[in-house]
RNA sequence: GGGGAGAUACCGAAGCGGUCAAACGGGGCAGACUGUAAAUCUGUUGGCAAUGCCUUCGGAGGUUCGAAUCCUCCUCUCCCCA
């Protein structure tokens, strides 16, 4: 049996070391789940491995795009599980780590075929909103595909958007592509999170967002400015800063919004497995645990 | 030493006799989530055995059927004049 490690948990948890300690323990390799990580042009404020980490043990899905690339989670699914198949053939153990939380789900579970929106499309429909507002997408979406429109949340734009997108790029409802049924995987998942008490990953980010600023999250920022309009830039550590040189804020301003906005991710990112009884919650620290918890489910099967 | 302004919940800040456990903002906490997901959106935020009860609006008294709101004294902060 072919097992798929998941290794997640809140940003700054320490997850990057923990899954190097386990891929060498089982000589094994990494496949991030990061949707920041994947662009080459951003380093500093998305913590990628460093060089002796990489060389440590070998990584896929780290740099492979650009910023101005589309990118998705249900394109990271395709490209994830071609390459766990791949890596199975000589493998048996293969390691899943990162903090983007759909992405592991549509690893995990698979995500819906929805074809690829005309990014004008979808631009007209941004400029709606921002001219008539909310209710004249709700007025559409009703008309449009009534079951939807009874499920989603009427006050989330981004979610009526995307569905008047796809029922006007089909022709057909966004329902009829929502199948929701899990994907049958032909590897055993293990997931575990890593996790540790709320003051301890509140300092752990703020160490590691002062860690940034001294190695030169600025001018990485300064970099991108120009394309401050792409959503892979919508970032957190990245934002702040445009608002910095816009103006808007003082550099101090922007660390701390850095920080705070770090610190609601990580519990965003918590709340998406908190109550799921599939995950295997372990300390950090405590390596030893998480090898043994692996090395008894693996003997079990 | 003289004059003035103010002390409100985690923070900032409204309220100026009942409809006040107290607007609003921030922060915190909780939650949703299927192609933008480090995104987007929602709820909650004195305590509890909770359609009610208890303790709160700097402190101590007082007026009143009733006070965060009025009066007296005290403590502290800020500003102006000396």
């Amino acid at each position: 049996m072919k097992i798929l490690i998941v290794i997640t948990g809140p940003t700054a948890i320490g997850k990057t070391t923990v899954a190097i300690e386990i891929a060498r323990h089982f000589h094994t390799e990494i496949i991030s789940a990061d949707s920041r990580q994947i662009y080459r042009e951003l380093s500093i404020g998305t913590a990628v491995p460093g060089p002796s980490e990489l060389a440590a043990v070998k990584h896929y899905f780290i740099h492979t795009h650009s910023v101005s690339d589309t990118y998705n989670a249900s394109r990271y699914e395709t490209d994830a599980i071609e390459l766990i198949e791949k890596l199975f053939e000589k493998y048996d153990i293969v390691v899943l780590t990162g903090g983007s939380m759909l992405y592991i789900d549509a690893v995990c579970n698979g995500i819906d075929d929805i074809p690829d929106i005309d990014p004008e499309l979808r631009n007209n429909l941004k400029m709606e909103f921002k001219n008539k507002g909310i209710e004249s997408l709700r007025h559409q979406l009703k008309k449009m595909d009534p079951d939807y429109y009874m499920k989603v949340d009427l006050k989330n734009p981004a979610r009526i958007i995307h569905a008047l997108e796809v029922c006007l790029m089909t022709g057909k409802t966004y329902t009829s592509f929502r199948k929701e049924k899990t994907k049958k995987r032909n590897f055993l998942i293990l997931k575990t999170a890593l996790n540790c008490e709320r003051e301890e990953l509140h300092n752990k980010i703020n160490t590691r967002v002062d860690d940034m600023i001294t190695k030169g999250l600025e001018l990485e920022a300064l970099r991108m400015y120009p394309l401050k309009h792409l959503n892979s830039l919508n970032t957190v550590g990245y934002r702040e800063f445009f608002d910095y040189f816009e103006g808007k804020i003082v550099k101090e301003k922007a660390i701390e919004l850095i920080k705070r906005n770090t610190r609601r991710y990580a519990r965003k990112q918590l709340t998406w497995y908190r109550n799921n009884p599939e995950v295997t919650w372990v300390h950090p620290e405590n390596k030893m645990q998480l090898i043994k918890f692996i090395e008894n489910t693996i003997h079990k099967k």
